[in-house]
DNA sequence: CTTGCACCTCTAGTCGCTAGAGGATGTAGG
DNA sequence: CCTACATCCTCTAGCGACTAGAGGTGCAAG
């Protein structure tokens, strides 16, 4: 039962201090009880809770998602079919960002091979960004 | 040398016109001459620029690194390597971003697989959230 | 001449924090 | 007990790259 300070529950659960009274004010966060001096005093519940967030968070996962996620976390009873569908929104949202990303890994590697360090009117990477014909895809 | 309204530019640039107004602002775009009515009135060569930039953007370069290149396409007699060292910094940057979201797709992916559509308590995106030490991989 | 769309400026909001000011509290050493 | 210093508090403003909306003006077609 020992008061765990702000400083602390920043060190244990991976979300920086200000980040944490944040996810307070935007309600991610229940406002925890407050020492004598009115500082934060948290309990080991909520730097799970920290963690959990931190960890969708890293996993690109929107505040607002994250929300959802923790209301259901709160009531195991619940069919989880929504947590399923935002995890199967975030893939086919990730698997797209990837397909972009190897098209846009194609063209820069184009553009930097073509660039022969010489003049400007010969750089590869200022023509292919003036002209999109020259794209090696059209994908966007 | 006929007038190119805003929104004329925006269709033929694929700039939405807000956009067009806010890279005048932050000085990407110069301020193009007025009609008598104090309407914007944009040159062929805006048009160029614009789509430079949009290209640009698609490609993930920020506005910093796109008014370096606009200032290298200015000038064609300078030497090209600050736009190729723009370009392989990017390139890095991507293979990073590459790396990352194949992780997470592996990591959602077992999630959503081993979602069975029941009730919370045993659902693994709930699960796999709450306890880092679950994951797939530790990446992150 | 009216209708209605496109244009104008300006401010404020988005997201998820981060930085800084200016002050209070808590703790360790002398 | 005093001082020094880290940590805490609240509050406001800033970041990047736009986007949305209010409230008003210009212009072209019917």
């Amino acid at each position: 039962m020992k008061k765990i300070t702000i400083g602390e529950a920043s060190r244990q659960s991976g979300v920086k201090v200000p980040t944490i009274r944040y996810y307070e004010g935007i309600g991610l966060l229940s406002a925890p009880s407050r020492s004598e001096g009115n500082q934060r005093s948290y309990e080991p519940a909520d730097i799970s809770r920290l963690v959990f967030i931190r960890h969708a968070r890293e996993l690109g996962f929107e505040v607002d998602a994250i929300r959802t996620l923790l209301t259901l976390q709160d009531d195991p009873n619940q069919s989880c079919a929504s947590a399923d569908a935002i995890a199967k929104a975030r893939l086919i949202d990730v698997e797209q960002r990837i397909r972009s990303l190897m098209a846009l890994k194609v063209e820069l590697e184009a553009m930097v091979a073509g660039c022969g360090h010489g003049r400007v009117d010969q750089c590869r990477v200022i023509e292919v960004l003036a002209d999109h014909g020259q794209c090696a895809h059209s994908y966007h």
